[in-house]
DNA sequence: TATGTTAATGAAAAGGTATTCATAATTTAG
DNA sequence: CTAAATTATGAATACCTTTTCATTAACATA
């Protein structure tokens, strides 16, 4: 027998049961009651139907569909975000949600996908390595879906976010190339436009500004083969770096092979350098890179359980946080004199 | 003004504009006679509210969701299949399909989420790198909900699928190998349920077997880790393979490290291996990785426009293809004395 | 046994839209 | 300038649930 669309109703589910219509709605709502008797027969007549609730119909009714937008950049050109995209989607099934999915460009306008979500009547949106303008957000949170994003804030936006501490952790970067006297080092930035790489670049900056040390800059556009042209362009001439630090780790990857199989230097005694993410291949023997490793699973628990908490919650104001990455010391940067004193050595995952 | 929930309705809006719901509905939906006067007035009075029609009651009514259900394994731990994610995810949304999204583990059981993606109405599911049992296939189909499914198939299910030519593939391999004069291949094999990894063991073994060559074998469970554990124990005895085969690439990534800095051999001078799917990490210059690379591309479009095509006409039969891929030569593996014909050198991409 | 409580049930309404049908306004043809 | 054909509009209905409310059945208490 062939069937079509979906046309099984609780109406007919009741008839074949003998009950009421409403009977049938309480059987699988696990509210209100029911008697386990009504329960059984309901069951099995919907069984033999192979009746199942319209999710549309009730969320018209109950005003809740348990459905988040979860929007995101970046997925085919960073590791880092796929996993980000894995563990958000995991953890949202867990809890329940269900997830609609849209994958963007970095730089791709929201405009237009916004009343998509909006229509489809998801309860809170999660943005991540996308940027949401100020005026978009606050008209979310205004008609009460609120926003929360990873890795991106908008400055005075009434939305959640939850950030690695970028800049923290550029100043730790520079401290360690300092550390074991690294004299000209260099940073090869991301996109001009994102906070994390403007954060990372700004704390490594500062430190080294401190100790007036100067530093040169390239672009690398968070890609393998950006960062890779850039490391060529940036290390074969007449004043080298002798240290590199990279917005992220796919491109300090990219630059560790300009390095090494490029133009045959030797990590890191001739050149050190270090990512920022700690993505996986970052780990892969072939590379063994110092990196700063981002808290994605407390960043993923944070974020999500904060958007859920919201949407039970409206009047609840919007939280935001910085979460410290840590230092994961490998062997593509040398190290102070002696290992010396002060340096934690995180161990792979 | 802090709005409740979107409760702003197509009936205030009317009001607003001094026109009918339904006229309102007429100017949204591009359907129906409504003069250029009347849309206009609607149209500033939805804008002066905020309104947007609910999705939840359209498909309530139209029984059209424009959604679709797509779930996905293995994205993690595979470049690959977040390639496929990406691209699947964009064009949907270029053709105007919301997506639901689903990542499962890849032995994970289907059957806890299916029940969820027909309760939401999805209108078509699209499966990747997991596996649909029969029965739930049938299902799925039975009630109107065509399924496509991208590298895996069920024998005799009554569904949409879109291969690699995984068995052909192998033989490109094994036939490479031999043509190299290679003595000893291997094949390390992926997860032993999956049939990719089956067909590509089944066409590599056909080969070798017509010319009566033994292989080893070994198993990685699809993971750069276990993979180079696993080829460590290959090569690090007596009688080591000259070849290893490996049933994707990120194993074969694992087995290149393992060989290199694990045990210092040299590749391909020592030990050739060759891998399948080309995901970018291939082409690195770290590694050079000979490979199989699957027709991602065409297998992505093949396999939405023909889930939008069943959804559109039910009664069409579901389509399967097998998809050629392409020998990728790099520089892992030893090629034919003097580059002999008949092998095509495909470029990256 | 009578009365008060609680649990179970069904009828009916509500949620926000698309669509049909009948009516009104407008245009075209004669 | 009228009749006919076309287009635009509004009222009402349907989509499939959940939930309220009133009613009935079951149960416990005195």
């Amino acid at each position: 027998m062939k069937h079509s669309r979906n046309s099984v109703t609780s109406i007919e589910v009741a008839k074949l049961a003998g009950v009421s219509q409403s009977s049938v709605s309480r059987a699988f709502s696990h509210e209100g009651p029911v008697s386990v008797k009504t329960r059984r027969k309901v069951l099995d007549a919907a069984r033999k139907l192979g009746y199942q609730p319209n999710a549309m119909a009730r969320s018209l009714i109950t005003r809740r569909t348990s459905m988040v937008g979860m929007v995101i950049a970046n997925v085919h050109n960073n590791p880092f975000y796929t996993e980000v995209l894995d563990l958000l989607s995991r953890k949202f099934q867990k809890l329940g949600q269900k997830v609609m999915l849209f994958i963007v460009n970095r730089d791709q306008n929201l405009d237009d996908i916004l009343p998509q979500l909006l229509e489809y009547q998801v309860e809170g949106i999660l943005v991540t390595a996308a940027t949401l303008s100020s005026t978009m957000a606050e008209e979310c949170e205004r008609w009460g879906r609120p926003v929360a994003m990873i890795n991106r804030y908008v400055p005075g936006v009434h939305a959640s976010w939850f950030c690695c501490a970028n800049y923290e952790g550029g100043k730790m970067v520079a401290k360690l190339l300092l550390d074991a006297n690294h004299q000209r080092p260099a940073f090869l930035a991301g996109s001009e436009d994102t906070t994390t790489s403007i954060d990372r670049e700004r704390g490594f900056m500062e430190i080294l500004n401190q100790e007036k040390v100067e530093a040169l800059r390239e672009i690398g556009e968070y890609t393998y083969q950006d960062a890779y042209d850039a490391a060529i362009g940036l290390l074969d001439r007449n004043d080298p770096p002798d240290a590199i630090f990279c917005a992220n780790d796919i491109m300090a990857l990219g630059v560790m092979d300009a390095a090494k199989n490029g133009l045959g230097l030797k990590i890191p005694e001739e050149v050190s350098i270090i990512g920022f993410d700690d993505i996986p291949m970052s780990s892969w023997s072939s590379y063994r890179l110092t990196t700063v490793r981002q808290p994605i699973q407390r960043m993923v628990d944070a974020s999500v359980e904060e958007l859920l908490n919201r949407i039970e919650n409206p009047e609840r104001e919007p939280l935001q946080e910085v979460i410290p990455g840590e230092l994961v010391i490998r062997g593509s940067a040398r190290m102070p004199g002696g290992l010396s004193s002060g340096w934690v050595i995180s161990q792979d995952r």
